[in-house]
DNA sequence: TCTTGACTTAGAGCGCGCTCTAAGTTGTAA
DNA sequence: TTACAACTTAGAGCGCGCTCTAAGTCAAGA
């Protein structure tokens, strides 16, 4: 018996909205999806493994238009895959430089963080209001 | 000698543009800057500083309701520290976790990256095309 | 059979963060 | 004085990634 979900069950299974599964299936991020008999979509367990593959590209922050490109030479077929390595390492790099460009930034808020703790110890010990140039 | 630097100077200085200088001060990220008797912008040092403190926090993620905040709660004066504080300690835990969350995607596109590489080895080594589903 | 709710499509609308346009004023160098 | 670039404002427009609406079809229970 192959299991089938209506879009409300594979929006419930990914976390996406209806809508939102129409508008990836619209943009050729999801390939046309079977119907049923009445036209109403049917989605497989394999449609919710690239639905969830989709979902964590999005949130490494690749554009949807890259996603696309991914998208389409995967169903290309096998003579893409140095194409689609090359563009993975191409989004492993910006990722690699979100994450130092946000490691450095946290410690310029630690730096903050700290300065304000600083002067609001002095406001409460010593009663004389910090008038520094604090951002 | 006080030195000013007009809106396309301060533009080349920050980086940002002089349409994008105007906007913020529009919305009130930049306070009222002074101004030449022809009514041109005239910006301080200070106003540089500021707009670099602005764009490190934008480069963080941070929204610019929470900007506006922040700069809200900067110009009302000192009884606004432990808000303040408090406001960029949130901000980090977001930080933090957008940074575990980014490093944990990159071993998943390195194991991607990887599976191609050896896709790719099988393929130029033996010349029998792999099959397997990989996305 | 009737009702209700889930589904369909095409296309409009929205929130964000800019980015640009139009129309007019000012500053400066030839 | 004339040319031309740089500035001013109010407000429209844009790219992204959804998100929603309208109008209609379909399915299943009372």
């Amino acid at each position: 018996m192959e299991e089938t979900l209506s879009i409300q069950e594979m929006a419930d299974r990914t976390g996406l909205t209806a809508h939102t599964l129409r508008y990836y299936e619209r943009i050729g991020l999801i390939q046309p999806v079977d119907r049923a008999s009445s036209g109403h979509r049917r989605y497989s367990e394999e449609d919710v493994s690239w639905v969830e593959f989709l979902k964590r590209l999005r949130s490494t922050g690749m554009p949807i238009r890259e996603m696309q490109s991914y998208a389409g030479l995967l169903w290309q077929g096998d003579q893409t895959v140095e194409r689609r390595r090359k563009l993975l390492e191409r989004h492993r790099a910006r990722v690699m430089q979100k994450i130092q460009e946000l490691t450095e930034y946290l410690t310029v808020l630690d730096w903050k963080i700290n300065h304000y703790k600083e002067v609001e110890c002095m406001e409460s010990n010593l009663e004389t209001p910090a008038k520094e140039a604090v951002q």
